[in-house]
RNA sequence: GGCCCGUUCGUCUAGGGGUCUAGGACAUCUCCCUUUCACGGAGGAAACACGGGUUCGAUUCCCGUACGGGCUACCA
């Protein structure tokens, strides 16, 4: 009801555990695009609260992933902000303040179970083929401070035991909470069991860090994978016990990214196994020093990969498939959001990055042919400007990626090393030999205007002449000119190789042939 | 096992009681364009998991079953 009013503030808050999944950048983006369709605020935030996971190197590969992505927080460690700092190691005061407060209202305790004691008590379970959890059904017969003598709960925190301190989940409750994708979901609070908040190492856990920082950063959305949904009514019921319902931010549970074939989640594995990328960025393993590919390195455009990402699990309600950035905060909306898994599928992947690569200025991309070029080495001072942009022309509508195209059109720059044999050994007469004499040194040699229409024309013309059919001379004049059977249209490109070079390359052909 | 969430062409999805002979896209197939391979264009094959209700009518609502997924840590 106030929080109608308002401003939309979202969050992204990984941990930096690793390289960010895809799946992940998939949330980020969802957060980002609620965000600023309304206007709002889109903060980063590093949740690294456990410090035996982090891995060096995580938390830059995740700026560095949205900032190529072009998903830019508001607020974040970068940038900074009215809520710094942003990586809860830094807000440790807070959490703890939090659980105090709960501590004091009666609704957490102190836990001085041992890791031991407790993966006993599991394993004994386990055996009577039930599961164990620290809930209302046992929690009087374990060592906390709501069963221990009062006296004894303060002598062990005076001599600081090592505790933990755990939620005190109410039995017999049900908790209700309106999901912005799922719409209204329901649990038991008998099945919820009580979530440590703060651990022995004096850490908060996820579920009080989360939600202290949400009500801190005035986090109006809260947008998370589906793999948080069972524990969302603890989280609901520390928002209750904190009195703080009217400031829960709205929780949208994004489905998860399957795997392209078999069952599961999509993993690191699966990229490995089926030969594409699950990482934006390329990530090598600091530990291991094993390399993940990204779609980065594999050539996607950050348009392409956001555009085929959004689509994932979200749909516009219209057939429009090709988004940009600025489409996509426009269309965004929840309702079209999809309750199911979304299988990913690369063949699509690359589907959209032709898309975008057909819709690139040309002259972009023949800046980046002249770059491919230049790196190979086939650079020569005939290469003018001109030639980059009708070079990319000819080539773009053949290609997924940018830099596929200095090798699929290597004949626009380097005279052929051989000649396609399959084609010769089709076509080729020896009869044929005066036909392309003829066509080198006469008839293109006297043309005035080397264009594709002239050159056409009078191709066509001598072919007629000559009694010989075009569809078996033009592919020998293919051959000759490129070394391969196939390539770009064949006149628009002789145009662009110059009079002189065309002629060089048959009267080169022949007498190799 | 328990709990929660889900289930429309192979895949991403639209639709949400009658307009559904279920629409689009990727992939696939055919044809057109073309010297070729693409691009582009035209067309084809291809789906409401199953069983019960509710209803005049169910792909759409309800309940079961099956299947899939997630969670079940002092990880997030």
């Amino acid at each position: 009801m106030e929080k109608v009013n308002r401003r939309i503030r979202t969050r992204f808050a990984p941990s930096p555990t690793g390289p960010l999944h895809i799946g992940g950048v998939r949330t980020a983006l969802y957060s980002f695009l609620f965000a600023k369709k309304h206007g709002g605020n889109f903060i980063l935030r590093i949740e690294d609260t456990d410090r035996n996971r982090f891995v060096p190197g995580a938390e830059e590969y995740i700026v560095e992933s949205l900032n190529w992505c072009g998903i830019m927080p508001d607020e974040s460690i970068i940038k900074g902000g009215f809520f710094a700092p942003y990586r809860q190691s830094e807000r440790k005061e807070i959490y703890q303040r939090y659980a105090e407060q709960l501590i004091a209202d009666g609704h957490a305790y102190y836990a001085f179970d041992t890791a031991e004691e407790l993966e006993a008590l599991r394993m004994k379970t386990e055996r009577e083929k039930r599961v164990f959890s620290y809930d209302a059904s046992v929690r009087m017969n374990l060592r906390n401070s709501l069963c221990l003598p009062p006296a004894e709960t303060e002598k062990m925190l005076k001599e600081n035991v090592p505790h933990v301190i755990r939620l005190k989940v109410p039995a017999g409750e049900t908790i209700t909470f309106t999901d912005l994708v799922r719409g209204e979901v329901s649990f038991n609070s008998d099945l919820v069991d009580d979530k440590v908040l703060i651990k022995s190492d004096g850490m908060p856990t996820y579920h009080l860090a989360h939600l202290a920082d949400d009500i801190e950063m005035q986090i109006t959305h809260a947008i998370r994978g589906e793999e948080w949904l069972p524990s969302a009514p603890a989280h609901i019921l520390i928002y209750r016990f904190l009195n703080k319902e009217n400031e829960m931010p709205q929780y949208a549970h994004l489905p998860l990214l399957l795997k392209p074939e078999g069952n599961g989640k999509l993993s690191k594995r699966d990229g490995d196994r089926l030969g594409f990328p699950v990482f934006p960025l390329q990530w090598k393993d600091p530990k291991s020093g094993e390399i993940s590919m990204g779609y980065r390195e594999q050539g996607y455009y950050p348009e392409a990969f956001i555009n085929m990402l959004a689509l994932l699990g979200w749909n516009p309600g219209t057939d429009q498939e090709i988004f940009t950035m600025e489409d996509l905060i426009r269309h965004f909306s929840f309702e079209h959001v999809h309750k199911s898994g979304a299988r990913f599928d690369p063949e699509k992947a690359k589907w959209f990055n032709a898309q975008w690569l057909h819709r690139k200025p040309v002259n972009e991309l023949a800046a980046s042919l002249k770059n491919q070029v230049e790196k190979q080495g086939w650079f020569n001072a005939a290469f003018d400007e001109r030639y980059f942009l009708k070079a990319a022309e000819l080539l773009r509508p053949r290609v997924y990626f940018d830099h596929e195209m200095a090798e699929s059109g290597k004949y626009l720059f380097c005279k052929p090393t051989g000649y396609d044999e399959k084609v010769i050994t089709k076509k080729w007469r020896e009869p044929l030999r005066s036909f392309f004499q003829v066509l080198a040194d006469e008839t293109l040699a006297n043309i005035e205007s080397f264009t594709a229409e002239q050159v056409e024309q009078t191709f066509k013309s001598l072919a007629e002449k000559h009694q010989q059919k075009t569809g078996d001379v033009m592919p020998l004049l293919r051959v000759f000119i490129t070394g391969a059977g196939s390539g770009v249209d064949l006149f628009p490109m002789l145009e662009l190789l110059g009079k002189t070079e065309v002629i060089e390359r048959i009267r080169t052909a022949i007498i190799k042939i």
